[in-house]
DNA sequence: ATATATTTTTAGACAAGACTAAAAATATAT
DNA sequence: ATATATTTTTAGTCTTGTCTAAAAATATAT
């Protein structure tokens, strides 16, 4: 049994090291779970006890075949309850992460089955991040940054890379969303800032901005 | 904050004190919740410390209002969860209890409201269980078990007081569900069975089967 | 009313998961 | 290469919730 503690260590550990291929650090698991190192080195212990991860001391951890794959179907529940929340229950998309973090630890092989089937198995999750299949695989999708897109191109956007709260609301007042268009006008040499088409109003953001929000051409 | 453990024992006293206004016993708590007397005792010291329990030592528990109300958010979540899981999910109802126990705990105002108006404000779950209200209060419906109904009487299933899996899908069998009609043929003196007519179709139950399923006259 | 049985509580121990402070290993800089 | 800084681990402590065994209180029976 895969505790609910173990589960975000795995998850932590999924995000930091692209899939949970590559070898992440201590440090770097403390500070994305806002604990501290020592009770990550712990942790880790367990994790490679059970052969979850591969671990050797002061190198840094990476998931095995096994603990990739039960780090995968907790990152495929938190973004399927995202689904629901915000197609079924009038969620937002800046509100739905702490419930959903609450609703992926929940243990029933039939329940998620049957939440994918009534959420019509749906790719992506509100935020436009793939949902992984049973298996843990994801669709890779062609995705750049928006401040990579060149001046007078149009592109759609399809992701952010920050999903916090914060950012979403910043993307909602200024009416940017899944599938919406931009057009970059013009971009500032000195402080990398953009000025963007948007639903024909011209917006200014900058770079920090420019650097979160996903986009493909078209 | 009331953590998991403690909405379990809330849960446990609502339920064996009829909705929590009644004093229960320590041993009756851990028969219950399947644990020992002294974690119970430890348990009802932390209660009453946060004001949620009455507790007299040696002489046993009641829920104070406050206590009352946690318990009833906790079955109100349990059962309209328990809901979703049948109308939408398809599960059936002997399958819904083991994952309802995880989601009842699931914290979140927005989430439980909005389950509530996407069910369409059910008032029961899927085993005929009154569902409380936001302020705890449950519609209390007029309903006897039906080994309390005599000879040649009629009457519809409306709850179950057994909702175990083996009683359920006992039921399932012999096609017995909510808004079942049944009609008592006859009665046995020394074993108190039953038969009864269950669409067009005769079968015998033991007492203890007429007992643990609730009917209303009609 | 006294002895016996049952229930409940206390005392002490344990596991999980987290923390602090100190030690050990690794990395960096001159 | 040696000193310094950083990272990681270890050792020991704490909290929550559980348990066992023993003690205390209450209930029951003769």
């Amino acid at each position: 049994m895969v505790t609910l503690s173990e589960e975000n260590y795995l998850k932590a550990i999924y995000h930091l090291g692209k899939q949970g291929s590559v070898v992440v650090s201590t440090n770097a698991i403390a500070e994305q779970m806002e604990t501290k190192a020592s009770s990550v080195t712990d942790m880790i212990k367990k994790l490679a006890d059970k052969n979850l991860a591969n671990y050797i001391k002061y190198q840094g951890v990476s998931l095995t075949k096994e603990g990739r794959l039960a780090a995968a179907s907790v990152v495929r529940k938190h973004r399927l309850w995202e689904v629901l929340l915000v197609e079924k229950l009038n969620f937002s998309w800046d509100e739905v992460h702490e419930v959903a973090e609450q609703l992926e630890h929940i243990k029933s092989e039939k329940l998620i089955n049957e939440l994918d089937a009534f959420l019509n198995y749906p790719e992506e999750d509100p935020h436009g991040d793939p949902i992984p299949d049973k298996e843990g695989n994801i669709k890779k999708v062609e995705k750049i940054l928006l401040s990579q897109v060149d001046e007078n191109q149009s592109c759609i956007c399809v992701g952010v890379k920050d999903s916090s709260t914060d950012f979403l609301k910043y993307l909602d007042k200024h009416h940017i969303s899944l599938g919406t268009s931009i057009k970059i006008i013009s971009k500032e040499k000195f402080d990398e800032s953009m000025t963007i088409n948007v639903n024909n109003a011209l917006i200014n953001i900058s770079k920090i901005v420019s650097n979160n929000i996903y986009v493909k051409k078209g």
